[in-house]
DNA sequence: GCGTGCGGTGAAACGTGTTTCAATCCAGCG
DNA sequence: CGCTGGATTGAAACACGTTTCACCGCACGC
């Protein structure tokens, strides 16, 4: 069994630091500068200590992009995105999301690759990803944040339009890694896709 | 500049048959199965020459999902996707599409994970995958397929389409690498969506 | 106080992707 | 025929993710 919380102050802290120092290591080379040796110098645990809390080099790239995207979950609810429609809102959202990772594109970049790895051992962290991302979609959908973490109520509906929309901003994002989108046909792409889907949802209801 | 087919019979037979092998490793074992030594060596070629070719190893898992998906399109155009409505075809491609891929799921699994790096070297040969794509969601859409190379024709509405379907698609597919998806629920995923997106199109035509 | 056990430590070892290089092969050319 | 330049080879070297292991320190129950 996966350690749930150990609650251990100490073992919670050292986990924290090397989080941070993988972070900062990846905002600074990306991926291949995430080199283990350095992070465990830099976070001054042993390579034992860090790999009895991650398992692999993603493990601890896709908990930073957790956390990340926590912290972005944290300041969306305290700051919905503004607009007179449903669209507008997740427009504004996406694009929100977008250009706070592109603030560190070597950080997203090495993040996003992580959590595509498609480990069967991180699918369960990757899944809270893509839970706050929900969150945050739907919450723009309605107009109405929601919380970061307990119960959400989600319909169908909007299940399936926050799902459909994280997975098409998700694979943008995979290709802008590779320079093959740039910030501007990133929030075009969504812009479009909003219209398309929400168009399509709103004929049912 | 990269050796654009170099024509040189030698040198395609052995590039050939370095991705054949690849294939044959990676359908066994996955992504950690194929060993550059072992592909070196089963392929009759030496480090050095693989290096000249292939410029690391999601460049060959890459070159992999490029021959595969040629032969799935040469596939498709020959025996299209039938059905009375643009969406029943399209559903029928992805249905296709999917059970194709996991029929060998160590095999699509590394490639999908080679082609999520995010390595700007292989944006070009992932940018093949992805037209590959979108000229057979277009061709089921239309009810016509589309001719796998040469110039397409694809107007905007149909390329918008094409390429948010195959990027909701991208995204399902590393789900499932991961665990986290079924093939019912890819399909059942693919289905909505293409409901959802097509509706949102329809209304303005 | 004393054992006990769980983390943690530090360093070495291993596997594999990637690079390097001298030696060799070979096709085309004077 | 001999030269020459580029491709190929074979093998070693290097870098880094991952594993292992012997030893240590400390909190806790007796």
């Amino acid at each position: 069994m996966a350690a749930e919380t150990p609650a251990d102050p100490l073992v919670e802290e050292r986990a924290l630091r090397i989080i941070e120092t993988t972070i900062e290591l990846a905002e600074q080379g990306g991926f291949e500068a995430v080199r283990l040796r350095d992070v465990a110098a830099h976070a001054e645990v042993a390579m034992g200590t860090l790999y009895r809390r991650f398992h692999s080099k993603e493990d601890l790239l896709v908990a930073a992009l957790e956390r990340e995207t926590r912290a972005m979950a944290d300041r969306v609810f305290e700051r919905p995105p503004k607009g007179d429609t449903p669209a507008e809102r997740v427009v504004g959202f996406f694009m929100t999301a977008t250009r706070g990772n592109l603030r560190r594109p070597n950080l997203t970049r090495a993040m996003f690759r992580a959590s595509a790895a498609g480990e069967p051992a991180l699918a369960q962290k990757v899944g809270i990803f893509h839970d706050l991302m929900l969150r945050m979609v739907v919450g723009a959908l309605r107009g109405a944040p929601i919380p970061t973490s307990g119960p959400a109520e989600i319909d169908d509906r909007e299940r399936l339009l926050g799902e459909v929309l994280t997975q098409i901003w998700f694979a943008v994002m995979i290709s802008w890694s590779s320079g093959r989108e740039t910030q501007a046909s990133i929030n075009e792409r969504m812009r479009a896709s909003v219209e398309l889907v929400l168009d399509g949802a709103n004929r049912n209801s």
